[in-house]
DNA sequence: ATTAAGAACTTAATTGATTAAGAAAGACCG
DNA sequence: CGGTCTTTCTTAATCAATTAAGTTCTTAAT
């Protein structure tokens, strides 16, 4: 069974090969006994159809959005605000008539060809490390480029929040509740693999730029209220699990003394901050505060977070890049809200009664 | 600013375009210097590298995996079940080196040729109801295909598991605790979007196979318990989410004689009921034992479900069509396994105390 | 009868690459 | 010095379509 292209049907018929293109993309320019005998023929050879890819290079146009992330794309669906913003990113593809076309980073050494060979019309990139080589190549592309939370690249637009003042904003809420015992939990500073102990020199070091002005808005909101930040410890954990914030949350919990209320990175590590302090019998919120952000796992466990309007984000990402995309403005600022439920409150008064 | 292709390099190099081409895709073939040369001027003008639809064209391969999903896809991304298996594919995907190009059925009446353009090499097919049109696009296409869960496809793999022995493990559960009133919520039964109560004729006409199978099951174990079918209040809801859960439980609580045990179809639906459970102020499992299905949603709940295999299924969906697809043997079913929690549990003695 | 319009196809250029096979030139060897 | 290898590039076929412009042929109007 050798290929059967437009030429084979043609053939068959002894008509050109443009009749036979005619009477799948425009039917009303052929007479109808024609067109169906060549949809006859087309059926007896099991012609596929029009090739997509000879279609695509010959309109120029290749009908699919690409987008990156920065994680193995099993982690990416398991992050609930990934999710969030593909679900917005997927509806304005859908409204479009286009497909998504996820691609996996070049992972460890493998030498991966998908930037390059990617058949798409643009790109939405999200959440890289500073310098990732993953970027050069999008860019390398030329195409339309959205980038979203990080990293800023001068000349595309960018999609994120204000990080250090929504960060800032989560920080004052447990301030101005009277806490000045802090410690911090976060994820996705290094993509190094480290999970421990942070000192502000790495903190600072931080290759996720959104991660990193969040982390300094956290700073600049404790140094507001007085609080030395090279005392407040900061835990960093390389997988934004449940489990790891558990891991962090039991480390910051261990130390001496204990802090009154741990800010967070993600609700998903709030979550496992939350596990912990099951864990050591510690009432919330009583005893400690738990502050998440995004509010993407949030609702069910009552947790006080940052809410981030991830599927406008996402819808936002996909419009611009279907409506030609770096015509829109710079930097899309998306607004953010602090959501206060159960996990937050005010310190106990003697807060290491044992 | 002109459009950049090879030939343009090799123009302003006075070389042949394959000599250019082969400074991109076969380096060792050049001179040092010619190599750099045109990488000089491929740079200064602009050149985004091969065209990779052009590649794609010529190499006759696209790289990408075509997935279709039953539903829209902001609804796809927000099904726990879909995730995971989603998670599986992907890692596939990505061990191959490939993308993941996600598709959206064309909906409503806009006419939408995504199955037709997709440049892909393979299509991936979840959970379509029978006679979808998009399925006999994908089928026309002439690729490789496999097809998850619904509907089975002769000649094409099929991934999933036994629906009605799974399904008749989850009902055997609550019946052998001793439970007689039985109350059954489902999904995705139709695509009509009809909420409701469902007779056993329309519970029969579902369009989604899988689920009719599933339904089966439920409906074996019950009359192989001796409980007459026609008298199970069935409820149908017409979205998998919480809130329809939520729903579907009010609607099976109310009932007089009240359901001790209610089989649900999905998590995220049994989540719903216990929502439902907990605004009546019953008592689970106490006064009502619920049973959920695929294990996505179930841990932190203490639901008692089915456990699926759905990362292992989405990898080997990935494995089949990357592999060349239709070798592979005809029907894969996968391991399920009932996991109780703590949801599930003897009736109570006098079940209607006040 | 003549001409214009319309319908139904065909011609041929175009889309942007890859790659086997061939050619020209210099290197190496006896 | 003649022959054989290499290296370095070129030629030309190929992948599978789309579509503007041109050619027939028929039909209708003047």
């Amino acid at each position: 069974m050798a290929k059967v292209t437009l030429q084979t049907i043609a053939d068959r018929l002894g008509v050109s090969r443009a009749t036979v293109s005619y009477a799948f993309s425009r039917p009303d320019q052929l007479s109808d006994g024609l067109r169906r005998r060549i949809m006859e023929v087309a059926d007896e050879l099991g012609y596929a159809g029009p090739n997509p890819t000879a279609r695509s290079l010959r309109l120029g146009r290749a009908g699919a959005l690409g987008l990156l992330f920065s994680e193995t794309l099993a982690y990416a669906f398991a992050d609930p605000y990934a999710i969030g913003f593909f679900q917005g990113l997927a509806t304005a593809a859908e409204d479009a008539g286009v497909g998504l076309l996820i691609l996996p980073l070049p992972h460890g050494d493998r030498r991966s060809d998908t930037v390059r060979d990617a058949v798409v019309d643009a790109f939405c990139v999200m959440s890289l490390p500073d310098g990732h080589p993953a970027l050069a190549e999008v860019l390398g592309r030329k195409l339309p480029v959205v980038v979203v939370d990080e990293p800023y690249v001068p000349g595309h637009p960018f999609l994120g929040i204000d990080e250090p003042a929504a960060a800032a904003t989560a920080a004052r809420h447990v301030l101005e509740l009277g806490h000045r015992r802090i410690g911090v939990a976060m994820v996705g500073l290094h993509d190094d693999g480290h999970t421990g102990w942070a000192d502000p020199a790495r903190q600072e070091g931080a290759v996720f730029e959104a991660m990193r002005r969040r982390r300094a808005g956290y700073q600049l909101a404790c140094e507001e209220a007085g609080i030395d930040w090279a005392g407040v410890p900061f835990y960093e954990v390389a997988r934004n699990s449940r489990e790891a914030g558990r891991r962090a949350g039991h480390a910051l919990l261990g130390r001496e003394p204990r802090p009154t209320a741990i800010l967070t990175n993600t609700d998903v590590l709030a979550l496992g901050v939350l596990d912990a302090a099951a864990d050591l019998g510690l009432e919330v919120p009583g005893e400690l505060s738990v502050m998440g952000f995004s509010d993407s796992a949030a609702e069910e466990a009552g947790l006080t977070t940052i809410r981030q309007a991830k599927q406008e984000m996402g819808a936002a990402a996909g419009r611009l890049l279907l409506s030609g995309g770096a015509a829109g403005p710079e930097r899309l600022l998306f607004p953010y809200e602090l959501v206060v439920r159960a996990s937050t409150a005010a310190p106990p008064l003697r807060p290491d009664r044992p």
